[in-house]
DNA sequence: TTGTAGGCTACGCGCCGACAA
DNA sequence: TTGTCGGCGCGTAGCCTACAA
């Protein structure tokens, strides 16, 4: 029996020894590529072997989904990059994975280029269906394939100069060549290849009282050569060709130091930044560094799992669990509770699904928040039996039956089956509009999430369902327009929901919230529009315009509205505001204010960060409540005259702008390509007569 | 005494000791700051120390010029990265200089932010003078006021484990405190703080037959941290207030080993870059990493220095020697000959002065062949005695004459007066127009450049005079528009001239060279033309228009003329050709032409790379002969109709064209900055007039 | 079965003066 | 004046078994 041994798994989970060793069958040849990259290429083995179980590497060919936002996680005190033109979910092809370890620290990592693909998110937005996404888009050959290996923690003796490496029994009978047991201290010359190569040797020999494997000459170079220290972990691995291999997991700490020195400078992290967002801007290839051992670097995640991610609903209270990576290299799973869902950072990042979850943990202090993605959690109770009934289906085809995917279609349940083929979109994702944004509010008139279990039980004719959307961006669109306006046709007169707002607005315990906005990135002089959304569900969601004047920050913005009078302005303090992001500018300028004791009047804050604020001199006091509010931008704009013919048409306050949508990542302001929204509008049209078209249709839907 | 002393020089130089030790006097307080940097400031002095004696550090507020094309050649093996917009000289303003050492392998190196300054280069367009460059450009505080030092390279013995470190007597009692020398062994403890701010331990001792100085106890610990081996060097270094310090300086071999180590992955160098250049692009402040101890980092040149070099023509045959750092640390000088002049990039850097002087060393074997800039020689024969004069003057005036700026005069040659003041442009760059670019070319009728010592002799009525100038862009353009062009008014009839052109090419030891080109970076679908000249001073220069069909590359281009029927074409391998360079187009390209068997026709070498070629199918055989051309290219463009209109009114071959001239650097195509050649064109005139005017101007002069 | 400790040996670091370049 | 070598002592790396968890 040839599977993995990791020894610092309890030998308990039968299953799992049961998967890696099916799929093994499937691509048993190890492959290992020494060549073609700058840096020495790997054995591919050995390095899925030093990633852990638990990293999901994108395949060649594969559609993935890249998350900027959870790439410069990685460069925490970063000036701003310019992000226009950049959107949250970035849809790729993988075009190569190439796997690399670190020459100073044999840290594994992987370089994957990535291509934006139009062609995905036009599918989107057009709602077809064959997308043509395989199931298994995860590289798994490598890891499955892996026939004698073992992984040990380093205990303190192993790494004393006192002695050598004390061998686990079972893991030298499986891995090393065996001993000649007749002899009184059979020994034997080991060599070892690492990730880079290099060849290590060691003597092996059986000895001691009781009698033990142990690598004696030879292991002290190693654990000096590599810095070893007890915790760290060594990993030996023989392959089908015979040939040791040698890897190594070191427990966190040394990644810091030996980091800190190989850091490269500030200005060359931001230069690379920059490549590659410039390179999604024009649609090119680019390249990213992708560490899976690393703490939050799923920003690169495999599309299938991205979709699948969202067929179920997350609503607050939901219980899920998680899989991780324990200390000792095993895998633990930790189950917790949604507290609420909402933008990280609403302001560079709108519609962004980037650890938009709020969560906390059962076990750990119950104080303590984090957040993650959708598709980092599973969720448990009802959603959980499908899984395990599907499990158990797998076992049981292992056992007797021959291997077919399953096709369960479990009733009231999104089944698995729905994945493929339709994937359902329309009919999985309704439930969700109310969901959003509302949360961590215990109004009384909210629906109680708790109890309503089932997701085909969503509120009826409830006018604030002009809220945002679990996919975001491309995502979002298409089923808004569908659904989600129906229940409006029948409003109340305008002038009757300004008030409505109004009285909602002076009303303390209720919020307000910015919830949606258009601008323009990159482009100045260019009208822009909020929509506002009071969580009265009366009342109407409110559409206020806004000037933006200048190029990709909102230096000043002035809002337009009978009875809101406001001026929102931003200090020029640099001339190129492109190296630094919106934060810098809104907090500085919160600074200004609150120094001329405007502190209280006109901040929108998401969750503590400030994203905009108004002087109070004008502003309606009560306009901008102290709670949670949430801003979504959209880029696209109107000129003047379209703005204030809106105002003029209507003479009063809400909905006086019809709200534009388009591709913030399609729409390039210095090219002359054309923005495409729908099939139906044509790909010869002009800008500007699809403006006109997305503006025609927008309003049959709205009015 | 307290004057360097650098074991490795020979003690011969009494004169340097002078001025080190007399410019000292200016500034004598050592000042070591340790703060502000993010990778630790370190002590001044002893940076300086470890930098070497030959270094040139930009002074903080100084005028230099930043070479892209220098600081590129660090990064070899790179993809092309856009350089639209860069010129090959940029003029900045230092705005600040951070000494820092390198964690790893303490090499030192400055971080120098660099901002573009308009001002210069314009006022270099308008031929003002008073650019105000101050004479001590250089940062030499730091070196010279190094009172107690010294520096040893390490012996076998030094840096066996077998020993310790053995003290040069004189050294010893300079830097060290003195023992008490009564004793048998007296001995002592050292502490010396490194680069870094690092304190090493030494134990001192005075013993052994004969008696001698040595560092024991503490001196491997030393050597193995800092990996030091025979060849490298030490520096100890006692500052003013008694605290000693602790330098290396490698030898050369471990630079590139542990850097390769620590070297950035390929992208974050080429984001770096990127970063860099479009910083330039905006007129930005950038930031450049400037090791002095590499070799060819002369990429960042003091203004007056660049300027000075200029002041004496360089010609074929011109001897010069060349100031450099020996592989002991000491200061050597090299002779040579200057064999060619001309561009080293003419397509990416049209006109850069970088590494432009072909020379070959005058003790090193004879056919070895090298590229220098013109600001690292200094020439030698007649242009050698001011200098001797000018040095020995300041001699006189160390010894008896109060200290003064010199202002000799010496008749017939370029004194050193003429450096500030009117700076003397057009008198010092007359001479030089037809030396370029007929290097190496050996025929009868060119001038005898080893014989014509006297400067002011330059060929009269030669029509060969549209040459390249020394200071490519932005500093040729003044001169050339009123003098270089005056001798062509009287010029043959132009189908006698493109006879005699053709006729030139059919004599195969006579080349044709193409000397200038005008296109379009960055723009597609527009004209081009290349100015081509033969080296028979009777031939006129021929203009060949040329279509330039796709975006800042040559993917399409046609030769309209009578006797010039050609396509070159160049396949569209990658949609964005932008992350590569044109050599690699250019290259795959010719091995596509060469498997079709058309490698002997219209390819165009310059000193053997490859920067354009044309089909043979319909070419005059002869138009491109394989001997040596150049190309130059500048940023402009006519439309269509231009061209047709141009080609229809002459109809004929030479010249059809006007030579239209802009500046790279100024030209943003996706900008609305207007383009300036003259103050007199005025600020206000939109781009088209100024296209207008520019070749209402030229069409004056050539015509 | 395997982590830790004590015993023991030998390698080699590092201090010394001798000697010679 | 200083580079290299042989002599030599001692610290410790590293191999071994014993013992215990």
């Amino acid at each position: 029996m040839g599977g993995l041994i990791d020894l610092n798994t309890v030998n308990e989970d039968e299953g799992h020894e049961d998967v890696s060793s099916s799929v093994g069958e499937a691509n048993n040849a190890p492959q290992c590529s020494p060549s073609s990259s700058s840096s020495a290429a790997v054995c591919m083995e050995l390095w899925h072997a030093c990633a852990g179980p638990l990293i999901s590497l994108p395949k060649k060919g594969s559609l993935v989904v890249y998350l900027p936002q959870g790439h410069l996680e990685h460069f925490p005190d970063f000036p701003g990059i310019s992000l226009d033109n950049i959107p949250p979910h970035v849809f790729c092809r993988v075009l190569d994975v190439k796997l690399h370890a670190e020459a100073a620290t044999d840290e594994v990592y992987a370089q994957v280029s990535l291509v934006p693909e139009n062609e995905i998110e036009e599918k989107f937005r057009e709602r077809e269906s064959d997308i043509g996404l395989g199931e298994e888009d995860i590289e798994d050959a490598g890891r499955s394939a892996t026939p004698h290996m073992f992984c040990k923690t380093l205990t303190a003796s192993d790494t004393s100069t006192h002695g050598g490496f004390s061998v686990p029994r079972r893991a030298a009978e499986d891995c090393f060549p065996s001993l000649d047991y007749k002899q009184p201290r059979p020994s034997q010359e080991l060599i070892a290849k690492d990730l880079l190569g290099l060849e290590w040797r060691f003597r092996h020999i059986y000895r001691g009282q009781p009698r033990r494997h142990l690598l004696t000459t030879g292991w002290s170079a190693f654990i000096n050569k590599k810095r070893l220290v007890s915790g760290d972990a060594v990993l030996f691995l023989r392959g089908a060709d015979g040939e040791l291999r040698l890897g190594i997991r070191r427990a966190s700490q040394l990644k810091q130091t030996t980091a800190s020195l190989v850091l490269p400078s500030e200005q060359i992290v931001h230069g690379s930044l920059e490549a590659v967002f410039s390179a999604i801007s024009a649609r090119c290839v680019f390249n990213i560094c992708y560490n899976p051992r690393s703490s939050s670097s799923e920003f690169i995640v495999p599309f299938h799992r991205f979709l699948k991610s969202f067929e179920h609903s997350f609503f607050v209270g939901m219980g899920f669990r998680m899989r991780f990576e324990a200390e000792d290299a095993a895998e633990r799973c930790c189950t917790g509770v949604i507290t609420g869902i909402c933008d990280i950072d609403p302001l560079r990042w709108p519609g962004s699904k980037w650890r938009c979850l709020l969560v906390k943990w059962d076990d750990i202090e119950a104080n303590h928040q984090c957040r993650l993605s959708p598709w980092e959690i599973e969720p448990t109770g009802s959603a959980q039996v499908s899984i395990s009934i599907m499990a158990s289906g797998l076992k049981r085809n292992r056992i007797g039956l021959p291997l077919a995917k399953p096709d369960f279609h479990i009733p009231g349940e999104v089944g698995v089956s729905d994945l493929r083929g339709s994937l359902g979109f329309q009919k999985v994702l309704q439930g969700q509009e109310i969901l959003c944004f509302n949360t961590a509010y215990d109004g009384s008139d909210g629906p109680n999430h708790r109890k309503s279990k089932s997701r085909r039980r969503y509120p009826e004719s409830n006018s604030t369902s002009v809220a945002s959307f679990p996919m975001g961006e491309p995502l979002g669109k298409a089923f808004r327009f569908h659904k989600v306006f129906q229940g409006q046709e029948n409003c109340p007169s305008q002038s009757h929901a300004a008030a409505d707002l109004h009285g909602q607005w002076r009303n303390e315990s209720k919020g307000v919230e910015i919830l949606e906005g258009i601008s323009v990135p990159g482009c100045g002089n260019r009208w822009s529009a909020f929509i506002m959304k009071s969580s009265n569900p009366q009342a109407q969601p409110t559409f206020l315009p806004v000037q933006i004047s200048s190029p990709s920050m909102f230096r000043q913005a002035s809002i337009l509205a009978p009875n809101i009078q406001s001026q929102c302005r931003f200090n020029d303090q640099k001339k190129e505001a492109n190296d630094r992001g919106y934060k810098d500018i809104f907090e500085s300028q919160l600074r200004i204010m609150e120094s001329r004791g405007l502190n209280h009047s006109g901040l929108v804050k998401d969750y503590g960060n400030p994203i905009a604020y108004w002087s109070s001199t004008q502003i309606v006091p009560d306009l901008l409540p102290r709670s949670k509010t949430s801003c979504r931008l959209f880029g696209f704009s109107l000129t003047d005259s379209e703005v204030h013919g809106a105002l003029n048409e209507k003479g009063s306050l809400s909905p006086i702008l019809p709200p534009l949508l388009s591709e913030t990542s399609i729409w390039q302001p210095h090219d002359n390509r054309s923005l495409t929204l729908t099939k139906a509008s044509g790909s010869n049209c002009t800008k500007a007569t699809q403006l006109c078209a997305i503006r025609d249709r927008l309003l049959d839907i709205v009015l």
